[in-house]
DNA sequence: CTGAAAGCGCTTACAG
DNA sequence: CTGAAAGCGCTTACAG
């Protein structure tokens, strides 16, 4: 798989050639050495910019022993979650001078072990990571989980406020006035998936409420919207279906919204929802979504300098728990109808 | 910024001390070589793996001369269509033996050169580049254009069929009976910007229909949904509005169906929209939108097959450009009522 | 202020 | 079938 042809690329021993100097000096020139004199300095950027020169990272890496890489690894680059927490933490991770490796591993773990792998052979300086499954790698450098942690190990978990999260949910929809209210969740072999699971199960004991069994549906491992329709439909087609539906995820909430129409019926006028994320223009849907701001940018970003904060500081500090916070969005799908300005 | 302790990583030296072999020779048996014994073969397996050996790709790349590594720059990660042409690419230039190194550049040029002189430093083998402004940068190795196009730069250029989308998309509406149709359009220094917009032009006078130089807005140079919203409040606001509007993508669209509910306007009744691309869950918005499917993971295939292709034959050939198709999927924000089942 | 030399961890002709 | 040696392109003590 390998051909190339870039024999042609000038190395740093054609720019010293070419300054008449020596490699040792070109490097340093280069660098911006202040023990190299201004005019050989000069006359070694000349030549660069004559010649075209790109230095090598491989060698420089392979010399220093540090690839001022971090790789970033989520399940499916495509949902709008984790492409917000990457552009966060790659934002802070250049601003430190770290180029980004992202791997999106299409939540198979076969994927995931490849781009660990690959990152690892990569000699990645450390690595942010929402794992699709159970971690198990032997991974020599820094880690950060987010989303889907993995306690006390790595340098750091971060994840979002889920139980707090679901009770705002709940506590919403109870001062609706609802009291039969269903849940969608994903999988609780995930942290979002069991820790919605179970702040649903507190939240609703907490209020004092009690619902069948049946009232609770999961869908499938991939959170998809086609999972959360079944969901709804199973809910639907209870004897008493619930009045209210918790949804855990904006891609559950959406399948559900279709089962909800296809059943011929309408949101919030025979079943209220609401959901965890907010789903891209969540404000334009029909009816316009109540859902859980989770500010995924800021994320990334946490989970990026606790990442540089290890990387710096060189001592292994036991792995920090870091929660960020989440907020409720009142819009229509609750059954509130004034939060959308100019409509009827 | 860099500092690292992977000193304890074992190398090929230490895997071939254990084995009681040459490092030639453990080098060899890793990677399958006919020429060295079975037994041998499994003795220095055997202590790779008992050492935890993981391969330094640095040193193999600097040797080899070769990184096995392509990488894609898109301006923005977040938005569907370029997440979704990278998780083509990704899936076939895997298959190849390829790693993928994904970049986001925020849409500025600044970052974009930054990106391309990172993967030029990695002396990754290719690219595929859907660049934010004008190409300018010497790179070495073959490169593939999407989305916005560089004319016979590169090995291949592949983006969407612009002007028979919009065609198709101006054809609904006048076979709705419309002639005073509106556009929204992203900035003209764009392929996409540029190619819609003279297809708005051109299909209107085949079609016989002329309209006021106000009725063409453009948004900004990022295509954001306010850009888009701010389009439709001129449209709305001028003597004679147009009956229905024309956006040239998804996120264009979404900006111009909340203007116009904060106009206090409903759709398709007050004005009819459809729009390039597909948003995610569109049949779900309010209206559900008639748009233009664009099948983008075909597109990140097809050009990542265009840059495969380049890298095995070594020959120049000159540039190919590729259209992939694209299709109507009406809904009712055209003012079609029967598209989706259930709803009243 | 500058240079010669060693070495990062591999792979691969070249010998045997 | 196996090994000694060279070299990929850098950086950095070590000398001067």
């Amino acid at each position: 798989m390998a051909r190339n042809r870039q024999s042609a690329l000038p190395t740093l021993a054609d720019v010293a050639a070419e300054a008449g100097v020596s490699p040792s000096t070109a490097s340093r020139a280069l660098q911006g050495s202040p023990r190299i004199s201004d005019a050989t300095t000069r006359r070694v950027r000349a030549a660069s910019r004559r010649l075209g020169y790109q230095p090598n990272r491989i060698a420089r890496s392979l010399r220093t022993q540090s690839a001022d890489l971090v790789g970033i690894i989520v399940p499916d680059i495509g949902i709008g979650f984790y492409s917000r927490v990457i552009k966060g933490a790659q934002d802070v991770l250049e601003r430190a001078g770290y180029r980004v490796l992202v791997a999106s591993t299409e939540r198979t773990e076969a994927r995931e072990r490849a781009a660990l792998r690959t990152l690892s052979e990569h000699r990645v300086d450390g690595v942010i990571l929402a794992c699709a499954g159970t971690f198990d790698f032997d991974l020599r450098v820094p880690i950060v989980f987010f989303d889907n942690l993995v306690p006390h190990a790595g340098v750091a978990n971060v994840a979002r406020a889920n139980k707090e999260g679901i009770e705002l949910l709940i506590a919403h929809l109870i001062w609706h006035g609802h009291s039969r209210i269903g849940y969608i969740g994903g999988p609780p072999s995930s942290t979002s998936g069991l820790e919605r699971l179970q702040g649903f199960g507190q939240s609703l004991e907490a209020h004092g409420l009690e619902v069948p069994r049946e009232y609770v549906q999961l869908a499938d491992a991939a959170w998809s919207s086609a999972g959360g329709g079944a969901a709804m439909e199973r809910l639907l087609s209870l004897p008493t279906p619930p009045t209210a539906i918790v949804t855990s995820s904006d891609t559950l909430a959406l399948g559900a919204m279709r089962a909800v129409r296809q059943a011929g019926l309408r949101l919030p006028r025979d079943v209220a929802l609401v959901s965890f994320d907010d789903p891209a223009f969540g404000e334009l849907l029909d009816p316009p979504m109540t859902a859980l701001a989770c500010n995924d940018w800021h994320m990334g970003e946490v989970a990026s300098s606790l990442l540089l904060h290890a990387l710096d500081s060189h001592s292994v500090s036991p792995s920090t728990e870091v929660r960020t916070p989440v907020e409720l969005i009142v819009r229509s799908s609750c059954g509130c109808s004034n939060a959308v300005p100019g409509l009827p």
